[in-house]
DNA sequence: CGCATGCGTTCCACTGAGCGGGACACCGCT
DNA sequence: AGCGGTGTCCCGCTCAGTGGAACGCATGCG
């Protein structure tokens, strides 16, 4: 799964200039953006490979962002540094949504004995913002990790919920083929989310991971607006709609309530 | 409690440059660390006020921030953007640790009924990388929150087990009291360190916050180096370090088991 | 109703912050 | 010794970035 997941330096390629940004901050996100998953140590040439900027300039670059602890030195390798984690923290409603989630996300671990995810929507992208159900079932989503809208259970549902912009910007980004099984046209999509209006819930076989399946359900604010998802998440042959499906949008109109009564 | 927290305002200044940050990496972490707690959204005007820019340079910044997603904009006020928890979540050793910590904390707050804390050291403070156990007992702790380590439970049981260099540097950092009861002498430190050391943790009691006690262990990594402190709070009446303490060590040992064997 | 005061936005001429080519010292290998 | 790799440093050119000032638009107050 890790593989399929969008990593940073994508969206950063999406969200503007791409060659050569013509700005500091532009350098800065090139730089914080090649840290990912995988390599989460690098040095000033790999840095300077990886951004296509001059070493001398990742040098000072490198130097400046370790003051400000957005890197940290680890030898003669930078990582990402504290200060990113309590900016992280920082940001509001991923943080009060998570905290309010957790006794509700254990609770249907617990009943379930599935994964369980909270997400929101970032663009046509799902942010995973609490996970809960450990990294036995192998690599899979991580929080703070992104995947396309359309082609996740979450991602489904929030759309089910949302505006027709929304929808439009999604169909608009390109639908990409994660697996065989992805939604790939707007009719598709148009129809699958009619459905899950009508239900009250999304399912999703292989359309993200082949052989993983889910559930989710909505979650919604103090306004009524669709705010975040909630699924189960498991191996294809694990995951039983019917028993399943009214455990999580149980959990989703708890964790929904909790979030009005809280004005979140 | 909240009063009492570091922000991270406080510590850019520390870091470096205060009055005009001459780069523009400066300006952007001056932006950025006017956000806090209470004042989550920021109109330009504000920021303006608050970092000492001029309104057209932090027009012009927050718009290149927002195409980032370091800011994100909410009607005509800017609030801190879903970039920085993605990357926040990838800072090594934080995410990793808080993973690992999990089942462990879970179980130690079902134990002990008590509110449960994980922190790293950064430099003279301990940040807080995950917290069990609601906010019943009001504010008090927050993911991503910084105290001075030689204040806090968690704080003096790392420094216990770290070198004396770090010890050093702890006391040059002046020792600042937050309550009449903080340690405040280097002579009283020593002592209180090596007390710790001697029964493998550290107690507290209203030398952070008044009113709240706390019993800490140490969570060492793979190579016997201290990663990490573990602990409980809750008010002073409630806190009782003979029954605790065994509770809290014993599953700061479990944590470092686990932790040693996943080769972190 | 004007007037005042706040807001976000825009324009623009000056200038020094920041860029990167290039040189350097220092490894560990072969 | 030679080589390919690393991190570090210097320095002259240039344009990105700055902030003062002016703008249009909401408020709210007298």
């Amino acid at each position: 799964m890790r593989s399929t997941e969008r990593d940073t330096a994508g969206q950063v390629a999406e969200a503007g200039v791409s060659a050569p940004p013509d700005s500091v901050l532009g350098r800065v996100a090139l730089l914080l953006s090649a840290f990912d998953d995988r390599s989460p140590r690098l040095g000033v040439s790999e840095l300077a490979r990886r951004t296509g900027l001059a070493k001398s300039t990742v040098h000072r670059l490198t130097g400046e962002m370790e003051a400000y602890r957005l890197l940290a030195r680890e030898g003669t390798e930078y990582r990402l540094g504290g200060w990113l984690f309590e900016l992280g923290e920082l940001v509001p409603t991923t943080r009060t949504l998570a905290e309010a989630a957790q006794p509700i996300m254990e609770d249907l671990r617990e009943a379930t004995q599935q994964r369980v995810h909270l997400a929101v929507r970032e663009g046509t992208d799902v942010v995973y913002v609490s996970i809960m159900g450990g990294t036995a079932m192998g690599l899979m989503s991580r929080v703070g990790g992104r995947l396309p809208a359309h082609a996740t259970g979450v991602g489904k549902v929030m759309l089910a919920y949302s505006s027709r912009a929304v929808i439009q910007e999604q169909v608009a980004a390109g639908l990409p083929q994660l697996t065989p099984r992805t939604i790939g046209t707007a009719q598709e999509l148009e129809l699958e989310l009619r459905r899950i209006r009508s239900i009250g819930m999304s399912l999703e076989a292989g359309e993200s991971h082949e052989g993983i399946a889910c559930v989710a359900a909505p979650v919604f604010g103090a306004n009524r607006r669709i705010i975040a998802g909630l699924s189960l998440t498991g191996f294809a042959g694990k995951i039983d709609p019917v028993t399943l499906g009214p455990a999580v949008r149980t959990a989703a109109f708890m964790l929904s309530r909790t979030l009005r009564e809280q004005g979140i």
